[in-house]
DNA sequence: TTGTAGGCGTTATCAT
DNA sequence: ATGATAACGCCTACAA
């Protein structure tokens, strides 16, 4: 048998949590009274009143160690990104946060710096932590999920696709290059650039794609050396926009298909003289604390926040047992366009 | 006595996590022994190796939330912070991240929103998932600890102080105002205003208050109207700024007091025609992601990523037993001041 | 060095 | 409706 020694000195230093057996004591009831009351299952009233009075006066909270051990689950879910420090994501951060918090979650922020192998280890810690779920935004276009997936841990991917055969949330990318660019073309820029992304990356093919469809759609031939790819961050955006700036036939406005990229972009243009509209440019993905005329920029708005809440809503419908075939959600995005245009003198 | 059903047929759905009990069952030793390997107690090479091959076939990795249990602690931090978006933030994150990485734990970001209730509630949280320690960028001037300092569980603060007696980790925030606001009249503007945080917020106080001293030691008396107060956000930023551009006798200089007001006052600005160096302006904070010319304005960079670093070395040694009296750390910041100056025409 | 067994705090099964 | 009791997976005296 059990032995349960009762401290009746509360006043103490306090280092130990109370049990249900210590709440259970004062009650005058069993344990698995106590227990049945934490979860709302059926007790008489009488007993489900000393039972909360008795917790409350020790200040119980349940150890959520020992329910999750239990209960062979947790109520904490893992939302991994390849970089906190990039807006977009912490926006999306945001959303699933705002989400879960709702419905009684808390959660794991992971960072993998792009890093597949960090990537894997989080897989690891989640299983390992006894996570309810995963929000994944894929450092590569193949990471392999079955740590997670051969354990039946639920898991929805956002932004990107993962090669296997889960809940999906994205956006209309391809579209987005393509409006972005006729928004220059309808403004009067004629030998408009594209700065994509890291080649081999979904997000970025499907921009510079959309990109290209404007450009056939409106008989202009495509110059090869307008297409730069550049890495996703600002340095990547500088490096692709002094490029075009100096080719023998530099191009008159650009299509830059993330927002830090397009930080870059911009910084180069205005060291160079050329801040828009002398140079047009448009941005896919909001320019985050931006101290530019909101006016000269076209912006693609991305729906971070809403991917991270959407996301945030499949994960949890899965883990409360929705066993319906994955789902591929696609958001639509926004175009702010610039209302400047091409300097008329 | 305990029954273990080993199933054997490991090709299955493999829904079930393998246990110290299965690996010791292939490797032919006693759990026991296996949980030696696991923790580097001493065990005989033959059987070490045993155990290893056999976690290895079953990918076996041990439980944490069995053996946060047993051994009442876990090695997950909570990080809290009061605002997510903001980059002070994430940066601060990602340097608390990198370090705890280094050492093993797992980060749990929090974020709070500048809401006391829900800091609260995190804290409770830390202490019902057995966490190992929690870093605090407090929300408001006085945070009740008790909590978690009731229950031994170390807290390190960051940024600003809590009025308990524990870790701390700040910069010289009111050196930092002292120094942005010499730089600006050693440029040559004459009527330099303030915009402050809101009032009570320490760091907002002490970073004007360097603004005073400043005008202080340099014998000119500091126009009242001239400080502002503001919230730490980009539209308090803007409408600060607004305010001071519509006094009688308007500032030709302002210090901004944190990074996102600093890119409303910097909006407001060039909407206006008066980009610097028409009118001066130095901010304490980076101004992330600009696409500003950088000569053009002072910034006091702060060190936010060292600030993260710093605060999870510090509760890491409290969490391996450090029992110290409590430390303040203070963070030196660095100055850069614009080249350009006042125009001289 | 190695094995046996008990307990960390909770939930769930079986009685009553 | 309630109570006793056996797990959940691990660690750690205590024995051997």
């Amino acid at each position: 048998m059990r032995m349960h020694i009762l401290d009746s000195n509360n006043e103490s230093a306090g280092v130990t949590m109370s049990t249900i057996y210590e709440v259970a004591a004062k009650a005058g009831v069993s344990p698995a009274t106590v227990s049945r009351v934490l979860n709302g299952l059926k007790v008489s009233s009488a007993k489900s009143d000393a039972v909360r009075a008795a917790a409350a006066e020790l200040s119980f909270s349940p150890n959520k160690t020992a329910r999750s051990l239990r209960k062979q689950n947790s109520e904490v879910i893992a939302l991994v990104i390849p970089d906190i420090e990039n807006p977009f994501f912490t926006a999306l951060a945001r959303g699933v946060e705002d989400r879960l918090r709702e419905a009684g979650f808390s959660l794991v922020l992971c960072n993998t710096d792009d890093d597949t192998e960090t990537e894997a280890k989080y897989f690891e810690i989640a299983v390992s932590e006894n996570m309810a779920g995963v929000i994944l935004v894929p450092a590569a276009d193949h990471t392999d999920l079955s740590p997670l997936l051969s354990r039946n841990r639920p898991v929805v991917a956002v932004d990107r696709s993962t090669g296997h055969d889960i809940d999906v949330v994205t956006m209309e990318n391809r579209a987005a290059g393509l409006s972005a660019t006729r928004a220059l073309l309808a403004s009067g820029y004629s030998r408009v650039a594209c700065i994509a992304g890291p080649r081999g990356i979904e997000t970025a093919d499907d921009r510079s794609g959309g990109w290209q469809d404007a450009l056939n759609l409106a008989d202009r031939a495509a110059d090869p050396t307008y297409l730069c790819h550049a890495n996703y961050r600002v340095d990547g955006g500088r490096a692709a926009m002094l490029e075009l700036l100096s080719l023998a036939d530099p191009p008159d406005a650009v299509v830059v298909t993330n927002n830090l990229m397009g930080v870059g972009a911009l910084q180069v243009l205005s060291e160079a003289g050329m801040a828009p509209p002398a140079f047009g440019v448009a941005v896919i993905g909001d320019l985050p604390f931006t101290t530019l005329d909101p006016t000269s920029v076209t912006i693609v708005h991305l729906p971070a926040r809403n991917l991270g809440v959407t996301a945030a809503s499949m994960l949890i419908e899965r883990i409360n047992g929705d066993r319906q075939s994955p789902r591929t959600v696609v958001l639509r995005n926004e175009v702010a366009i610039a209302v400047g245009g091409v300097p008329t003198r």
